[in-house]
DNA sequence: ATAGATTTGTCGGCTAGATTACAGTTCCAC
DNA sequence: GTGGAACTGTAATCTAGCCGACAAATCTAT
């Protein structure tokens, strides 16, 4: 029964769709499945075996450490997205953790080595695997640029109007972000100092663009950017 | 005979050499070829229909122009790299160019569609390749955080490392580079104003780091970054 | 050889945003 | 509800590196 579920949990991945029950179950068979809290921190780089996960509920945020101990969001992962060893090269130095944002998260995952060899018996979702990565790739390439040729403010608009494309509930014009996120994760994301980021927020909201609280976030005319 | 040719160029690249020849003709049925001099300019993406192209002599810049009417240097290609739509996926929108930057080049390229096609038939080709594709994105992961968060001069340090490793030819602790880049375009790839990478070259030069001319940059020592 | 055109060298002034340093708020656990 | 921890607000410095401006060097074509 509960096994049942991780079926479904993956099948419901647009990646997956077009597999058979078989070749889901095929790659369950070794599948983790995890709960954990908010705060919690889930190491899974250096972990055993090199896998990839699905998250399944709620957003998580992945930190990467550098050698001088300077920690960096490398990414948030929302309900629905896949996560780990996406490139299927197991890199050992890389030194990353997750961290749970939301009150609770559901993953699942699966043997990086299983859906290898998945891959192998299944050209099609090679392909369509191939062609998400280069998604990945291009979404990354794209932020980046932004990050490099846009000054700080700019970079707070764009990360607030793809933050509300992806997850916001869209009133009128009102958009309606739940905030799981504090004002320096907001900073690292896009590469800023705290500071800069509150003040920046705090402007926006005197010019009433924004209503901002711990709790959510309000964009009050969504086409303003 | 010509044909012949362009059967070895593909047979060349690591990835390809599992491929029979057979399928490598059929990748070539409606192959192109090309053949460049220095400064001439070669649209790739919008041209009729999306190619792959792979990069069998001499040194080009992709060079991307955004709404303003800034360019950027996306990306060296060096000889036998791919480039081009990589990600199997055209994208219209993106405005790229590429500038011949050595003496002459040689090109040499196949329908994106051919190439889907072997990769169905072909799934360890599809694995080996989702793996490339991977690879590319995770070195431009690290390009990037590089920008972000290192300075100009650690940047410098740092693309003339990688350049003396991949094209450096070593002469004991010397490292001898041909020289085919302006201090204007190792600025725009280290992301900075053509001054400070000019400022930055010239202090090297005199604290006897590197010797630096149009032609060449020689690496006193290697170790010393 | 000579005239452009392209690349390099150098210099101040200027600004976005980092950094330091505290104070005020909100949250959570006991 | 109380104390400490984690967040948020604000202000005063300080600096890397951008920008404009121009001169010198080097390359290229006729």
């Amino acid at each position: 029964m509960y096994e049942d579920l991780k079926y479904w949990y993956l099948r419901d991945h647009k990646l997956f769709r077009t597999l058979s029950f078989g070749q889901i179950r095929q790659l369950c068979i070794i599948t983790g499945f995890k709960k954990a809290k908010k705060g919690e921190i889930i190491y899974f780089s250096s972990s055993d075996l090199p896998r990839i996960f699905l998250l399944k509920k709620g957003n998580i945020k992945i930190v990467a450490v550098d050698e001088d101990g300077n920690e960096t969001i490398k990414d948030i992962i929302q309900k629905g997205d896949l996560f780990g060893e996406l490139t299927l090269e197991a890199d050992s130095q890389s030194n990353e953790y997750a961290k749970v944002l939301s009150d609770d998260v559901a993953i699942c995952s699966f043997l990086m080595s299983d859906f290898e060899d998945l891959l192998l018996r299944n050209p099609s979702l090679a392909l369509s695997y191939t062609k998400f990565v280069g998604l990945k790739m291009k979404r990354i390439k794209n932020s980046y640029s932004n990050l490099i040729s846009k000054d700080a403010k700019t970079r707070l608009f764009q990360f607030l109007k793809d933050w509300a494309e992806k997850e916001g509930k869209k009133i009128g014009d009102k958009v309606v972000i739940e905030n799981y996120l504090t004002q320096n994760d907001i900073a690292q994301i896009i590469c800023t100092s705290r500071q800069t980021a509150t003040q920046l927020l705090n402007e926006m909201e005197t010019n009433g663009t924004i209503i901002y609280s711990r709790k959510e976030i309000i964009i009050t005319d969504i086409r303003k950017l």
